[in-house]
DNA sequence: CTGAAAGCGCTTACAG
DNA sequence: CTGAAAGCGCTTACAG
């Protein structure tokens, strides 16, 4: 009933008659070993059910053999599937994930760092959730600490990142709404953090002068794409039709939603810019019992890869979500191995599948 | 550029000017530290920037405070959440949670058990894919290794479970259709484990005498509880209602729910017994383009908790995944704390959530 | 309350 | 190719 005692390599040497250092090398794969003595040592090892403890290996070696992930919210598909892919190129790495969640605050970021840094993994995959550099991570990076940041890249962070064309692809979304001649095409975005002063502001800067995404939260990243559309289209922008959750809240996008339909100036379509997002307009429309795509023509961005499964299947914006992870895995585990050059921005390209929901505009 | 030296316990304790032994107990919380010395040790730890080394803490306590989750597969909704349940409890009680992915495949399963043993988990929370009992997983609880099991339960295995009453759900589920008249109610489930003979037998074998549910796979419970409905309803099953898609895959499901809804026999109501048999379900709902609730009627079991946002909304079970989660890592820590007591089967309830997919039958 | 010593289970130079 | 010794960074008895 009581557990049996561990097996260390001690007794395995023991059992095998050899030193402790030629059973490590002979079972660590490290150093040499005779064939001979190799294959006494391994018989050992079987014999009693010796299970290395890496523990104490990474206290010599200096290496945990783990990664730390700090997601901002794992029950969330978009996370979820990011961590697939950081856990498929791990394991078959052999290394191990640490799994924390940050909910978008900058406390819990800061613990689950700290816990991860404790735990002394070999380096780590964050979503930041301040873009604008948080002094932890600064310190985490000249620590020597190998980061990859995901899904947005804090400005001033010498780290690596992995991101996705968020500006390109929203641009692409809208384009596809106007170019079915849609005039009045709404958005409704989270636009939480302010960026750069008001969202009127912000609107207005874009028209006067060329910004750059690179160092934005993705829902300004899409809000930047809509306006791109606009322009190259020779589409005024309507402020009235951009509307902002102000949070990542289905409940607020719905809010805003039937809002924005319920107004003197309904658009003829609307282009939802998160996952989240997407899930309130969907509701919204089902509160007003709006035909789709009949009286109203909808794109979403996808996150949450449910939107070929409505109907009528919605035209939507599908991100390579499993490849952030994977990518951000593979670039970690070559800076851990010890590969350096200079910190890259890794920008991947977002699908537009097109789908039943945008038709001509109404009349 | 290089990255500092880390600081270690033996350079805060000659800072404070005191023994490693007197650090170690001021600023581990551990032992006894005048209050003098302790405020000295902490400032000196400041000033340096130490950061313990959990790996060393761990190899001499013995214990790593980390729980290790083996989980079927990360990148579905509901395994996402059941880690965000054991993730909360997790974080706030100080542990670390390493992640692996079993993909339902045995050898994949072995080697996350194995992976987490080397890493010296605490105990670990597993989804087991064979109920019929893994040999490994008999040596883990064995060697004192405390776990917990979620979703299932092997018949023979003496540890911990959370699961939900599938069974008691899938009954209250078709009750809510054969209630509202119907006599043909389909099913589309999983079924891809055989548990007992064939799918005839495993029928047929119900209805003569009552089956326990406990150690069968989720699919096979929720079908026991559909023959339970019809049971208490008096109304009789017809095999060429039970669809058995053979393997967790919506394209699967959606082949046979095509097939099922061209029949001559066509069932005026379905029940899908799982989240992506649901995705598969409507799908072919779409693919032939049936009015629901008005050709008809459905009740989807919600893993993936997107049935809310369709329209029409879907009446469907839904699971308490989060707290499956969340109480499958309390029991888990429990149990590393050193409370012993025989292990416990917990049965959580799920709930229908009734919308708008149920109507009469048609004519 | 504090310190010197031993030890957790490995790996790493260093001799041989 | 192998072994004796030292050491990774902590904690744990044991004296004092």
């Amino acid at each position: 009933m009581a557990p049996p005692p561990r097996i260390t390599i001690t007794q395995v040497a023991a059992e095998a008659g050899v030193s402790t250092a030629t059973a490590g090398r002979a079972l660590g794969g490290y150093g040499y070993a005779s064939d001979e003595v190799a294959a006494r040592v391994q018989a050992a090892a079987r014999k009693l059910g010796y299970k290395p403890n890496m523990l104490a290996r990474s206290l010599v070696t200096g290496r945990s053999q783990t990664i730390g992930v700090v997601a901002a919210d794992i029950d969330n598909a978009f996370y979820a599937r990011v961590l697939r892919g950081i856990g498929d190129v791990a394991r078959s790495r052999g290394f191990g994930v640490i799994l924390t969640n940050s909910d978008e605050n900058l406390d819990r970021e800061k613990e689950a760092v700290q816990l991860l840094l404790e735990k002394r993994v070999d380096g780590l995959i964050i979503t930041p959730c301040d873009v604008h550099g948080s002094e932890h991570l600064r310190n985490l990076i000249a620590g020597g600490c190998p980061a990859v940041q995901i899904d947005r890249a804090a400005y001033d962070l010498a780290a690596d990142s992995v991101t996705v064309d968020n500006r390109g692809a929203a641009r692409e979304a809208v384009a596809h709404l106007l170019t079915a001649g849609h005039k009045r095409v709404g958005i409704i975005a989270e636009l939480e953090q302010i960026d750069s002063g008001s969202l009127a502001d912000f609107v207005a800067q874009a028209a006067v002068s060329p910004l750059t995404a690179e160092t934005l939260y993705p829902s300004w990243q899409r809000l930047l794409g809509y306006l791109d559309a606009h322009r190259d289209a020779g589409v005024p922008v309507q402020t009235q039709l951009i509307r902002r959750a102000g949070a990542y809240s289905s409940a607020a996008a719905r809010h805003e939603a039937v809002d924005l339909l319920e107004s003197g100036a309904r658009p003829t379509a609307v282009f939802a810019a998160d996952g989240t997002m997407s899930q309130g307009l969907m509701q919204a429309i089902a509160d007003l019992k709006i035909s789709v795509p009949g009286q109203l023509s909808v794109v979403c961005f996808d996150d949450l890869d449910w939107m070929t499964f409505m109907q009528p299947a919605i035209t939507s914006v599908h991100q390579p979500v499993h490849r952030i992870g994977s990518m951000a895995a593979e670039l970690l585990l070559s800076r851990i191995a010890g590969e350096t050059s200079m910190p890259k921005h890794n920008v991947l390209e977002a699908r537009l599948n097109i789908r039943d929901s945008v038709g001509p505009p109404p009349h």
